[in-house]
DNA sequence: CGGATACCATACGCACGAGTATGGATCGAC
DNA sequence: GTCGATCCATACTCGTGCGTATGGTATCCG
């Protein structure tokens, strides 16, 4: 009954708590991040936390910044680089649905709002990409006004997907029927 | 430093104990519903409390089923008693963004999806709901399958939105702009 | 008006998880 | 090799919130 995944029997360093207690929020939600039950599962005990962190919260803090540090840069970045501003919404949606574990944090820590800690980070991740969103459609040709409304709508929807279909497990939807519902999304959320 | 809402002075019921948790839950979700918190709000002791209910489990089950039971019948029936098909969808836009104070509930255990016990509920409620959607979106107009997509994309749009203006307090839209943002929602999401 | 029933108070036990104290092991530098 | 710094184990304390035991008070019914 000893610890499962990890068979590196070096030492840790905070970095290590940090990316575990990601993989455990992503998992299991905010609520199940306890310092015992990481331990365990990284093969140590609280000792080991205890001289990393001063307190539970300190980690939780440490894994956000350091989740918001680690950021969508590559996807924005890469977006960007697309000369047709038309194409780049189409190849947006499409990319962000089919890499849906980067999306796993993001839709544990909206089951976390209640969380004081939680909130400041989400507000920031959420404002920085609806401030690109609302760009890329004044880019596709939308006046400023109809672009933020849009990008608002567009946000919306992406994190209700996530809520719908990430944690409530709403009729398994198939993988066709996915990629349909992506292809009628972009039908009617991009200027044509 | 005593119990201040309630000036009734009578004995309670179950049912008594079932609204106060569901107001506890809208105000400050599902992980706030303590027995002895409720019943220092309701101005009484865990005594009266597990004389009516065998566990906090218990409690919290009896008062998802009430909430599930109150339903959205009035909504929904007032809506399909609507003559033109094409005016039931803004009107149900309008509606639902004008009348945020029953969605508080939804929205507060939109962030309990962790919990096993509200799960079930959520999934039925969201279910239905999405149902009674696609019929309206098909009675506008739109062939089944573009229905059930436009109804998940739209619903999709509803509990994110909650989510990020309810309990995430984003850049706090002001009124106009709501009903501006209401509007292009129904612009880009209704068959014209 | 007296007793059964419904409702509530008080005082416990108990589990669980955070945080502390302290000593042991391991690694790098000289 | 040894010595200081880094990392970890063991064994506690303590607060919090659920659930229980038991006795008290209000209310209704005959």
């Amino acid at each position: 009954m000893n610890a499962s995944a990890k068979p590196e029997r070096t030492r840790l360093s905070a970095e290590d708590w940090e990316d575990a207690a990601l993989k455990l929020i992503a998992d299991q939600g905010v609520g199940a991040l306890a310092v015992e039950a990481l331990a365990r599962q990284l093969g140590v005990t609280k000792g080991s936390f205890y001289w990393h962190f001063r307190t539970r919260e300190a980690l939780l803090q440490a894994a956000l910044e350091r989740w918001e540090q680690y950021g969508e840069k590559e996807v924005i970045s890469q977006i960007e680089a697309m000369p047709d501003p038309r194409a780049r919404l189409p190849e947006l949606f499409r990319r962000v649905a089919h890499e849906l574990a980067p999306h796993r944090v993001y839709a544990a820590l909206l089951k976390a709002l209640d969380h004081p800690q939680v909130v400041p980070v989400m507000a920031r991740v959420s404002q920085r990409r609806m401030e690109f969103l609302t760009n890329i459609y004044r880019e596709a040709g939308l006046v400023p006004d109809e672009a933020l409304n849009r990008a608002r709508l567009t946000y919306a929807a992406y994190v209700g997907f996530l809520q719908l279909n990430f944690t409530l497990g709403l009729p398994r939807i198939s993988h066709e029927e996915f990629d349909a519902y992506v292809e009628h999304m972009i039908r009617t959320l991009t200027p044509s």
